[in-house]
DNA sequence: AATGAATGAGACTTCATTCAT
DNA sequence: TATGAATGAAGTCTCATTCAT
């Protein structure tokens, strides 16, 4: 019979394609991006090596497909977040406790996308990452300014250092290596997001939360 | 007569060493701990590859070894700034402008001991290397505390906080990728110094500095 | 009418096969049989790779069978030339001039036929090729011994001389890498194809023509 | 002990080196170029892969590195050829025979350097070949258009039918598949030579030598 | 009969480490 | 003790061919 179920195999190829970003992604959550071998993501795919290349052109390529999809999913929480109601502070200590507590859910994944050094197409990605996060706090502390809760201040490097604080303050010390952390309240997750959503909130405000 | 010689035996194998140690520092300060090849640190050291290994167990050992030793001197560094006259904040804000300074100096180098991927040894390494950090800033932030001049908090969360955020805004920002920011005031160092360590010491203390 | 569209079928089947054929004949014109892949064949000729299998067992068979058709036109071009009104030399001088043309023109076609290291299935047909060229110039200069306007000599050797000295002096100076020759009286394509045939000629009859 | 036999190393090192340019050519000799593997070379040789790659570059330095010597050697051969006591005639006789008789030894060889297709690299070391082979054969045309021997004519274009008229006749028809021509008196090896040394000198001078 | 996604062997290359000298 | 040539596992990528649809 003629071949004229184009429409099933192209689902049928989304969903092989899908299955490969899903797992590349798998093993980015392991170890990043740089441990990501194309021989392993084919084999948890259950696909050839050379299927891995006819949906995605090189290594590069597939991760930084993966990055960008990531990135966005990332990006669009924090957005969300910022869109509630409420005043600037208000706004940005709500978008920035959901950074916090997606990256604390997913400590390597966070910093695969945050740090870890990558090529240059994915590092190019990366940067537009960057760009949307850096504009998104950058608006909401320039919003507050404007309403007057937050003091006036250098608002892109603002945004540069909440980034930073939050990214380093849990990336770094959840990465596997430093899960040997004696557990206690300290440790208590609720509380961590808290402490360093406060002192994000602090160090733009200058006031007590 | 035999046992001087061997002493100067041991004297010329220390000074070998030395050397392997900060060729392989200048190789790491060039492209972090990933890019420094064997071949290269023997190279810049004059010396055959093989006689690294008759120094150091392995690439691993060596880095793990580079690594502890450059922290040190970070920690002694911020040690220092942190033992000046002044109460505890001024004292931390002396420290944190220190630190940051140091890492506007040598990006690469920072990077690499406070983001760069490394193996299991190295990792341990840093591990220590941030407690050591975590040390000094929470002893400093308890000072504070007990002094009354900054607000009852988790020191040890606080302490993390500070070096992420400086970390990031400073080796983030400053990594390859990001220096398509537009020059002008905003990039004058002493201002992104200036703004970094004004957010974090509002982050700690919660009043406009 | 069942019969009917048996025929209809078998027309189409043939047009198709027909198109591959010509579609890998443009393929080789841009880089030799070597660089041409099934993909981009099957690209162009606007079907599946898997419909070239249809009509050729292996990506061998089809290139043996365009190396078969081309290599007829050829051929029968040449055979055609010599079929003039004249005496021999006259009528190998026509041919040589237009066996040289027709390389002029299409250098990568004459240097897949000629000289393109190919497949064993390939460089059978190529066999095929050389035997009807040296038969046809073969056969001339026999004529021409036989009319004594050539003097008596090996005649199949004498016309693998002819078939070689025109392919290399074409088709080799004219290969990418050598198109930096200075452009100049000597790079008329009229006077590269005279001084060439006038070297055979002369080779053949030891006069100076 | 020391490591003071550096003489001995370096010799041994030149040995591994020479062997593998032997197995190469072996290679090259038997198949072409494009046909020698990286890891069929090593196996010859003896030495690992990686061994190859302390020694070149890449696979294509390795094939310029033998195609520069292999050529010096042709080369070489035919100037010293053309070297003789006699006119512009009777040197081009000895040298155009020398390098059929080269040619007939080693058809593949011959081939490889002539007309095989190669990379970038190698195609720019032929270029130098050719060249090498233009002017030795064009210097010596000029002598004989100077001595009276030779008519005047493009010396330059003579020189390339020269090459190409030997080239073709001797390595096309000789390449592997066409062995089976029947033996005979025609196949015999110096007849062949004479003949086309013939055909190629009466090109040049127009005269029946 | 046509399709084209999938296959997978095989090619080149890198580089930490070893060991005869 | 120092040397550095040799190692070889492991990685990415190509492309003619197959076969379920």
């Amino acid at each position: 019979m003629a071949y004229r179920e184009t429409e099933k195999m192209r689902e049928r190829k989304a969903r092989a394609r899908q299955n490969i970003i899903e797992r590349t992604w798998e093993c980015v959550a392991e170890g990043g991006f740089r441990s990501a071998r194309i021989t392993r993501i084919a084999g948890l795919a259950g696909v050839a090596t050379g299927t891995i290349y006819r949906h995605f052109e090189s290594r590069e390529d597939l991760f930084a497909e993966i990055f960008r999809l990531a990135t966005q999913r990332e990006v669009d929480k924090v957005a969300e977040a910022l869109n509630v109601y409420g005043n600037a502070v208000e706004r940005l200590d709500n978008a920035l406790r959901k950074f916090a507590q997606r990256a604390l859910k997913g400590p390597m994944k966070a910093w695969a996308l945050i740090a870890e050094p990558v090529d240059p197409k994915v590092e190019e990605e990366r940067l537009v990452y960057r760009k949307a996060y850096a504009s998104l706090f950058e608006q909401a502390i320039r919003d507050g300014i404007a309403e007057g809760c937050i003091p006036d201040q250098n608002a892109r490097l603002a945004s540069t250092c909440l980034v930073g604080a939050i990214s380093e303050s849990l990336v770094g010390p959840l990465s596997p290596t430093q899960t040997d952390i004696p557990p206690g309240q300290d440790n208590n997750e609720d509380e961590l997001v808290n402490t360093i959503v406060c002192f994000c909130i602090r160090g733009l405000t200058g006031t007590r939360s």
